[in-house]
DNA sequence: TATCTATTTAGATGTTTATCTAAATAGATG
DNA sequence: CATCTATTTAGATAAACATCTAAATAGATA
């Protein structure tokens, strides 16, 4: 939890797709995982890595998984942008 | 020159105190240096990146090397981070 | 309860990253 | 022009990362 966990985050590609694709609803991880080409394990990787950087979160349904986003660290990062701007 | 760069160049906290102290006007490339606990060509290696993700820019005057803050790669970013968040 | 479905964990592997020391470059100055 | 000062480049190395296959977990259902 910090700026250089969420920075790392962001910096995937694919990471940053799901973000996106989140943004229109919670979706589960194999629907999530569908969209790319990769493995089930790969993509539960990149699901862990957007979870500890508190990027999203997850609410278990059944034997699913539905993940969503949380924009509250964006805020943060961008208070320190803007601060990098000169926005006092 | 794209999201993954720049989030990869500000995923290191030294390099993020970099830009900090940029803030305040530019900086030598030894005068940067010399609030770290790195030598100097951990130094080069993190300027470079910083620059080959547009983050900074340098200025050469006599012998030495001012670096200089670029925002406006931060912008895009912070719009990207806004559309995440839902603001239209 | 046996098994199917959804997802994660474990372990292996090639790639990228951050760091160092030693050497190179390039401009300023005695 | 010899050398000092500022910085980078080259090459090596340990740690971190992204990916895979195989196996484990855990809940739903026949």
């Amino acid at each position: 939890m910090g700026f250089a966990e969420t920075f790392k985050a962001l910096s995937d590609p694919a990471r940053r797709e799901i973000l996106d694709m989140l943004k229109d609803g919670p979706m589960t991880a194999g629907d999530i995982g569908n969209h790319f080409d990769m493995t089930g394990p790969t993509m539960s990787y990149h699901l862990k890595i957007l979870k500890n950087a508190d990027l999203i979160y997850e609410e278990k349904q059944k034997n699913f998984i539905f993940y969503h986003l949380n924009t509250s660290v964006l805020e943060e990062i961008m208070v320190w942008m803007s601060s990098l701007k000169g926005d006092k």
